[in-house]
DNA sequence: CACCTAATAT
DNA sequence: TATATTAGGT
């Protein structure tokens, strides 16, 4: 039968389409079925997340709407595109530049505008031919291969960056043709002149290059090996070195200054905040009290504190047993030669590293209030793991990828296996942990994040970057890339994938690179205003998750 | 060398 | 602005 549909190609295309609006729904449906697509249609995003989840080689395309209450199409796009190698058009009646570039940066194969006529449905297979042709190359052992294409490339550039594959591909390989010849400047002109394109980190690309830090473990993440992980032809070393540098420096401002207190005062709005303005940057002084949990969680606006998980993932390591990670995919960078720029600016949201209370945890003796802080977060976290992240799905691949990766293993991975990335940090065996298994929670944080100076009013943001105090810092914080604000995060923790593992791969790993940056570096906070009673957060956050919980219901249900 | 950080250039 | 490149140090 496979071949049959094969043959006929467009024919019996399996076509996903999502959208809240029943009625554009329908009139979609109809033009597909018109077009003897097989169709699946689904109402919002997560139901159609968990179709496709369900397997992953059901569907040939997905059509979908970019404003739904349950998620936004974008979200729904970047997780089909981390998770199954689907080619994904957008369907609004938007026709803002801006959305259908963001479509674009976000991976979306096309952006139809409403409405839709058949002519133009007519033609959206060759998406599916050409997704597989560039994601593609041979091979198509049955079950996923996806090749992950997260990063499509886009070499935007003037005289195509190429994009042959021919030969090698080998990542670096640009300019050289320098011969000996004088110094002297001159560069100019010589015929093959190729500006060096500039390396555009998109989202995927940017998660990409995050999973290959979480993997390595944020101590040992170094710009060769990043970019050996990442496997990305035509990004170099320095071009890895250069986002590395970004990074860390993102990395360093969410986890040292800014964060507690700011955040605090972000989440809380306009409540006091005048406050942390003094923090100095370590441990020491911020002080932040259960008070402050209090209050902000009353005005629920917490929603990412456990940020989202996302991203996830791009597909799977060692395919073979080869203990490399990826290979594969097809990636290919995108450059910028001209148009690109300020999607970026609002694609890029954020960093998605994961932070995991686990290290705290685990690591060195932490200061005990804090150990109960984070298993307070812990705690709370299980209990509404509906709308978190699983814990145990998300696990730290990357300890299996790298080492050997047995699925079920979960259970405990030896501390010293957590070692293997980050924490090194000796210890751990002292057990002073709680034990609590190496959960760990996965969240993007903004990628551009990296800017955002503390203020972004925006509401989208707020609870962005990490959540108070000291230990705060290693609170995932999440934030969402849209405007809209919607509740994603908490959607993307229920659907969470959890029935393959594939999926989690990689992203997940146990610990995050903010924390483990800054038990390197320097901190080990010795803070101490946490009073402890992490139970007053945990209840203030549960409230908040429920009503979110509430209204995604409601909304999602209902329309 | 590979790496880091900071500064500076594009 | 984001990314690249360079400088100077480990």
């Amino acid at each position: 039968m496979m071949n049959d549909l094969r043959d006929k190609f467009p024919i019996g295309m399996r076509v996903l389409a999502v959208d809240d609006d029943r009625t554009c729904l329908k009139i979609l449906e109809k033009l597909l079925l018109k077009c003897q697509y097989h169709v699946t249609t689904a109402q919002n995003a997560i139901t159609a997340l968990n179709l496709l989840r369900e397997n992953k080689n059901n569907f040939d395309l997905v059509i979908s709407n970019v404003h739904m209450p349950d998620m936004d199409g974008f979200k729904l796009l970047e997780l089909v595109g981390l998770e199954m190698d689907l080619p994904v058009i957008m369907f609004s009646a938007n026709d803002d530049p801006k959305m259908v570039l963001k479509g674009i940066n976000h991976g979306a194969c096309d952006y139809l505008l409403k409405p839709v006529i058949l002519k133009e449905v007519q033609t959206i297979w060759q998406h599916v031919i050409r997704k597989k042709k560039t994601s593609k190359r041979s091979n198509h052992d049955a079950a996923n291969s996806d090749s992950g294409n997260g990063i499509d490339s886009a070499v935007t550039g003037s005289s195509d960056q190429n994009e042959r594959p021919s030969s090698s591909r080998k990542r670096k390989e640009k300019n050289e043709d320098d011969d000996e010849e004088n110094e002297v400047d001159h560069d100019n002109d010589d015929p093959t002149a190729q500006k060096k394109a500039r390396v555009v980190w998109t989202p995927a690309l940017h998660r990409k290059f995050v999973a290959a830090v979480n993997q390595l473990g944020i101590d040992k993440a170094v710009p060769k090996k990043i970019l050996d992980l990442m496997n990305v032809e035509k990004l170099t070393r320095e071009n890895v070195a250069s986002h590395l540098q970004k990074y860390r420096l993102y990395l360093k401002r969410i986890s040292e200054g800014e964060n507690q207190q700011a955040n605090m005062a972000a989440l809380l709005g306009s409540s006091s905040d005048t406050s942390y303005s003094g923090m100095t940057s370590l441990g020491g002084s911020t002080q932040f009290h259960n008070n402050h949990y209090k209050s902000f969680a009353s005005n629920g606006s917490m929603s990412s504190i456990f940020n989202t998980p996302t991203n996830v993932n791009m597909h799977g390591f060692s395919s073979s047993g080869t203990p490399l990670l990826n290979h594969t995919h097809n990636n290919q960078l995108k450059f910028q030669s001209a148009m690109t720029r300020d999607n970026l600016n609002d694609v890029l949201k954020m960093p998605i590293s994961s932070a995991g209370l686990d290290q705290l945890l685990h690591s060195k003796e932490s200061n005990p209030q804090e150990k109960q802080v984070a298993e307070g977060y812990k705690n709370l976290a299980s209990q509404n793991s509906q709308y978190l992240p699983s814990l145990e799905n998300r696990r730290c691949n990357d300890i299996w990828s790298n080492t050997m990766q047995l699925p079920g293993t979960n259970s405990y991975l030896p501390r010293e296996g957590f070692g293997h990335g980050s924490a090194s940090h000796k210890d751990n065996r002292n057990a002073a942990m709680p034990h609590t298994d190496p959960h760990e929670f996965c969240n993007n944080v903004p990628f551009q994040g990296w800017d955002n100076n503390h203020n972004n009013h925006d509401a989208s943001y707020h609870s962005s970057h990490v959540v108070g105090s000291s230990i705060g810092s290693m609170i995932p914080a999440v934030n969402a890339v849209e405007p809209e604000e919607n509740l994603d995060y908490n959607y993307c923790g229920s659907l969470q994938m959890k029935r393959d593992r594939t999926t989690e791969l990689t992203e997940g790993s146990s610990f995050n690179p903010h924390q483990a940056y800054m038990m390197n570096n320097q901190m080990k906070f010795q803070n101490s205003g946490i009073s402890n009673n992490p139970g007053s957060l945990e209840d203030a956050v549960r409230d908040m998750i429920k009503q979110k919980q509430l209204y995604a219901n409601l909304s999602g249900g209902t329309m």
